[in-house]
DNA sequence: GTGGTCTAGACCACG
DNA sequence: GTGGTCTAGACCACG
């Protein structure tokens, strides 16, 4: 079950930290191909939000081909397929990768510090699977 | 010398775009303690925005102790020093490296790919120093 | 509530003289962590200033971890943290404290007038607190 | 003898930097009344500045009567008079004393090491005069 | 010439 | 409606 927790204090907007926790979530495996997501109405009174919040997140995911809407039922998990290029998938990724190592770099953090707090937060999100033999 | 290119059209603030190079510039010693940056009008002037940008952004990197001003000579590389506890300045590269991880597992990196991806950024930064052989 | 009056004749810039009220007010808490602050638009009405000029006040106040924006909703008073390590909180307060024991010579306070005064500030910014007889 | 050091990278201007160490030049009694401070050139070479620097910091110190220029001799300091009233002088060093005790606060600096740093200052600037009867 | 502050006003993102 | 970014341009302080 989708379960998402959102702070209205940070700086990340409310929509964008809707759109990552989703993805985690797939990607993560907490939820698989097929499943339901909340419904909009749903999600924005649990989390307090206005309902346009959710739509907007929802449909960023969609755009991405993470879930996909069926009409009158409501969004599910799509099944996964690429959508990006390799070239734009590089992009996408540098333009985060570049002002972290950035700002990492004048915080004082070492190379080390920082490729395990990368790694710390890849296991939080890895699948919970077990892959027994 | 300190070359900084903007993309105008990106959806990454001018004022950041400029504060990230400057970041990477002083990280990776192409400038070092001691040397001058552009005047924020010459530097206006070079890349056709506005001088207030460019202030918004010297600002910034002052505030953080990357840069400092002498008033009617300009802005200079600062001495390296900490500014941030260890708490804050885990608070700050997390609120980085959090999206930068979920962004990942969606665009279907692996771990292994996003950290070696990682390893590349920091190796572009690191000081050229060692000239002896 | 909060109440924020400036000069607008002072040498003091006019969004320093709101940066500083803001700190008193939470100092004092007379505003607490959670409270919201008049909207931009609003206080700059009030106080007749350019917008901009409360955007650099609260912009100040956040990069100190004093306050925080939740984008549509306005700022508030953030949770008390520490954001500056001990060596940078000496650099800033010695930065203050010697100007004002050097102006405090020259107009002819002795010690025990100059301790008496700061002590006197302190005072007004004693939390009212404990309301129990 | 006088010395005076500059930090030019300070955000505090050169020639109030100047006023404030003749100012505890004398309030130290470092220099005593009717001894000569170095000349306007003199002093500007020493410190590689520009002589119109030098000519506020002594025109600033002359308005607050603390030096006196003889025409053609030099600058002197001045016999102790007292300048400003009462009323005058509490105006001003209340200008200095309420940001420093938001700021520190705001640092969170308590009451006790607040006081403690201003003794120290003060300690710094006491006449050395050794008092014997 | 350098940076620092402020105004006036536009347009955008978020909710 | 909220804040965020940027432009255009003025005037001041400092050196």
């Amino acid at each position: 079950m989708l379960h998402i927790k959102i702070s209205p204090g940070s700086d990340v907007p409310i929509f964008r930290q809707i759109v990552d926790q989703v993805r985690v979530a797939v990607a993560s495996e907490k939820i698989a191909t097929g499943d339901s997501l909340p419904s909009v109405r749903a999600l924005a009174s649990d989390l307090v939000v206005n309902p346009n919040t959710i739509v907007r997140a929802y449909s960023e995911l969609t755009k991405d081909g993470v879930i996909e809407s069926q009409r009158g039922r409501g969004f599910f998990v799509a099944k996964r397929r690429d959508v990006f290029t390799k070239r734009e998938r590089h992009r996408r990724i540098l333009a985060l990768v570049q002002p972290l190592v950035a700002e990492a770099k004048t915080l004082g953090f070492s190379d080390e510090e920082l490729l395990e707090l990368i790694q710390e937060q890849l296991l939080t999100l890895t699948p919970v699977s077990e892959p027994n033999a």
